[in-house]
RNA sequence: GCGGGUAUGGUGAAAUAGGCAGACACAAGAGACUUAAAAUCUCUCGGGAGCAAUCCCGUGCCGGUUCAAGUCCGGCUACCCGCACCA
């Protein structure tokens, strides 16, 4: 038969989809398989070819789970709220929805060329107001529960777009939209308190599958340290000044504080710091710089000094200068620090720069020439000389603040709250009320969805207003509580949102009473493989654990983890090995390879090209191989034999059903298919094959290139489709061979190879080896003084 | 600076738990078929020496453990990813 991908993709294509093969079943007695792919922003340059590769690990996963017999769910959806859609509404001046309808429709139809095996009745969009109900109804419960709270706050502004940016949407000081720099500005932000999570989500890291740098960049994002916080009295005022520190154990070598220039003390006690003036200034200099230089360029120490005001080491008693300085941040800890200068080399950098004293009180450095950050007993420390274990002096030292009442024992994160607010109009709106009497409101339960009002103008305003602003008929409402004049709220939510809960909704896609229904939560949860990006890892991923384990808390799911194991493929780079972009005219269509290979062509390739999860350049002759490999198997079809087949062809077939079953598991997907290849060569050189035989060899390569296979299965008078039959068993007996051909070493070099029965005994082998010819001329006129033998691997003489 | 990772032919890459390095492909070269080209098929294909059998070298670098190291240990180098004046 002839590889006639373009007829028999359509083919097979439409009858997967007249007759929903791959639809999940709700509540079914087996074994049920939850595969998830991070679902797709609709953009208008449509499908690039790294969805494809990003969807095929799961998609191969989850055709195996079919054919082994598991209700598998394998959904997709659409992503759709964002920045791009609207910007592009502003310039061609079109409703954002029709954009996104449209862009869904020609997704949908690209990822039905390939051929994937997504459960098509499911499909969810986050735009829809029957989904956005739930986000909604989502937000209001952790409002409740007093997980939101407004509050005015510097934040991450990007001038460009016009929009407040999350800590994670910052990061490296730019617009993760636009990338330009991102600047400080004072607004009405809303924030979730993901910190009060972050225990939770560090724990939860524990009972869950991932790979351990995804596992340790979600360990590093959270950031959690351990530590104290100390009051330090300041001269002639009451308010006492609260640091943070990791070593409250070095309290004795404290010679300075540095606060944040941003801080609130310098601007309440103004009227007693001498030199506002020089504060005045060097604040102005800290504005100007953009982040960038504050973090990347700028490790020059400087500050200012406060005249006027002296902290007081609680400890001793004694009295040390405060200054103002870049290096600490008001955003982490308590925008204070403690300076012990002989072990920290921020805090020395800093000291010789205004020549403060250095005091020493661990010992095992030179603190002449740097701090010394290290282990070592105590010294100049009072009651703590002699401590050596960093361990026991933080500890004593925690006890003895906490007995004096000058501090406790805490932890920090550098994490923060997320910012949960935009000023934009395509996303989900707030459901709040801002009441002049009542304060902030939550919409009622039963008035969701607020949806999103028809707007003419999708620009936002010039101070960075939400175009919802300018809606009177939106914005103007009675207050849910009084019943009295007030406004909405008029930010939406950020792209983050949708995607923070997606993977429940597939559940129970329609539901309009719950979120999901809980029996069917029950179910399918938890996701038991989950493939993405790594770009998504410290965002995506954090946020909807989050929101996952606060429903969980709220009693409404049955899993504290949405994800049980989760996967990242690695980038494909342009032709020249640089990452695609359309600037660099390195980008492949997906669709142009679909046309000109064939979509079984593409699957294989995508997966043969490399290892799995690391970056590897597409190379469109390799591409070719696959086409080529395909076009041999489908001739196949005219090696029919009706003769039984060889033992030596068992024992070829079994040890590839066996390699294959156990490649896709490990995601070695390229080598699962070098072995199918090789399977087929063997069939080539063997000259035919029985129909039985390729039955079986047709079934381990339909989860790669299904259109194919369900076609051959078709030709040789197969009954239904192929992608509902059994996966291949192995027999063990089968995969072990009679004899083995070994290596025979001498003093560790392969000299020669022998052919023994497997399992042979020991003399037995030792005898063939000494034997073998070329084993003896290497051997010569020396003495064997050691024979190793590891069991049907190989055989070493010693010999001298 | 901290954390994670990677380094193997001309290229993408294989190599179970320390046991025959380079599977499977791509590219290249030669040949067959063809009026010709494409397609297909066959052969060669890490480096060096040799007519040859064969021998020597070879998995980023230096050292170690071992009968045996791409794989384990110590020390480097280069590159990639993430975080970063985080107290």
């Amino acid at each position: 038969m002839k590889h006639n991908f373009k007829k028999i993709e359509s083919k097979w294509q439409r009858k997967w989809e007249d007759e929903k093969i791959f639809r999940a079943v709700d509540g079914l007695d087996k074994p049920k398989f939850y595969g998830l792919v991070e679902f797709p922003y609709p953009s208008g340059a449509g499908m690039h070819v790294g969805h494809i590769k990003a969807y095929s690990s799961i998609e191969v996963v989850s055709r195996k789970r079919r054919m082994e017999g598991y209700n598998v769910l394998f959904p997709i959806g659409f992503d759709a709220f964002g920045l791009p859609t609207e910007n592009y509404a502003i310039k061609t001046a079109t409703h954002p929805r029709i954009i996104t309808d449209e862009n869904i429709e020609k997704f949908s139809n690209q990822l039905k060329r390939v051929g994937f095996s997504f459960d098509w009745d499911r499909v969810i969009d986050t735009t829809d107001e029957k989904y956005y109900k739930w986000t909604q109804w989502i937000f209001l419960k952790m409002f409740e529960k007093g997980l939101v709270y407004r509050d005015k706050a510097w934040v991450n502004y990007c001038p460009s777009c016009k929009v407040v940016l999350s800590n994670e949407d910052s990061q490296g000081g730019k617009c993760d939209i636009c990338h330009s720099d991102v600047v400080q500005k004072s607004k009405d932000v809303w924030y979730l308190r993901i910190t009060q999570y972050a225990d939770k989500l560090l724990e939860g890291l524990d009972t869950v599958s991932y790979p351990e740098n995804i596992r340790q960049q979600q360990v590093n994002w959270i950031g959690r340290s351990t530590g104290a916080f100390v009051d330090f009295s300041v001269t002639g005022v009451e308010d006492k000044l609260e640091i943070y520190t990791t070593r409250p154990d070095t309290l004795f070598g404290v010679t300075f504080m540095v606060i944040a220039p941003e801080h609130p003390l310098i601007d309440k006690h103004a009227d007693r710091i001498q030199n506002m003036d020089a504060v005045e200034a060097y604040r102005a200099e800290c504005n100007k710089k953009t982040e960038f230089e504050r973090t990347q360029l700028v490790k020059d120490k400087t500050g200012v000094k406060l005249e006027g005001l002296e902290g007081i080491n609680p400890v001793n008693g004694k009295k040390i200068p405060i200054f103002i300085a870049d290096y600490v941040m008001m955003g982490y800890g308590t925008g204070a620090i403690m300076a012990v200068p002989a072990h920290d080399q921020r805090d020395y950098d800093f000291a010789k720069v205004f020549g403060l004293d250095i005091i020493e009180v661990i010992k095992g450095g030179d603190i002449e020439k740097e701090a010394y950050t290290g282990d070592g007993e105590m010294v100049n420390s009072d009651f703590l000389n002699g401590y050596t274990n960093k361990k026991d002096s933080i500890a004593r030292m925690i006890q003895e603040l906490e007995k004096k009442g000058i501090g406790k024992g805490g932890v920090q994160y550098k994490m923060k709250d997320w910012a949960f607010n935009r000023q934009r109009y395509w996303g989900e709106p707030i459901p709040i009320v801002h009441c002049p009497v009542c304060g902030d409101v939550a919409v009622p339960y039963e008035e969701l969805p607020l949806r999103l009002p028809k707007v003419e103008n999708f620009a936002p305003g010039s101070e960075g207003e939400s175009p919802l602003a300018k809606i009177d008929s939106f914005v103007n409402c009675k207050c849910p509580k009084c019943g009295g004049d007030a406004k909405r709220e008029t930010d939406t939510m950020p792209q983050w949102a949708g995607s923070s809960w997606y993977f429940l909704r597939y559940i129970d896609p329609n539901n309009d009473e719950v979120f999901a229904d809980r029996e069917k939560l029950n179910y399918w949860m938890p996701v038991d493989w989950y493939n993405g990006g790594m770009e998504h890892v410290t965002r995506h991923m954090i946020y909807s654990r989050f929101w996952h384990r606060f429903l969980y808390d709220l009693g409404v799911v049955n899993t504290p983890e949405p994800y049980a194991k989760r996967s990242a493929q690695g980038l494909i780079l342009g032709p020249d090995g640089d990452k695609m972009s359309k600037s660099k005219g390195n980008v492949i269509d997906p669709l142009d390879i679909v046309d000109e290979y064939g979509a079984d062509t593409l699957r294989t390739y995508v997966l043969f090209m490399g290892d799995y999860g690391v970056a590897t350049p597409w190379n469109d002759s390799s591409a070719k191989g696959c086409k080529r490999f395909l076009e041999r198997v489908a001739a196949l079809t005219d090696k029919l034999t009706d003769a039984p087949s060889t033992p030596e062809f068992q024992s070829k077939l079994h040890k590839t059903i066996k390699k294959v079953s156990a490649d896709i598991e490990d995601m070695k997907f390229n080598t699962a298919i070098a072995s199918l290849m090789i399977l087929v060569n063997d069939v080539y050189a063997a000259g035919s094959i029985n129909k039985e035989d390729l039955t079986v060899l047709i079934k381990l390569l339909c989860p790669f290139a299904p259109h194919l296979c369900e076609e051959i299965w078709e030709t040789i008078g197969g009954e239904g489709f192929l992608s509902l039959a059994s996966w291949p068993v192995f027999d063990e007996s089968k995969t072990v061979d009679a004899t083995k051909e070994i290596g025979v070493q001498v003093n560790g070099k392969l000299k020669g190879t022998i052919v023994i029965p497997t399992d042979a005994e020991k003399e037995q082998v030792l005898e063939i080896a000494r034997g073998d010819e070329k084993v003896q001329k290497a051997i010569g006129e020396k003495k064997i003084v050691k024979e190793i033998y590891v069991p049907n691997k190989i055989v070493n003489f010693v010999v001298k």
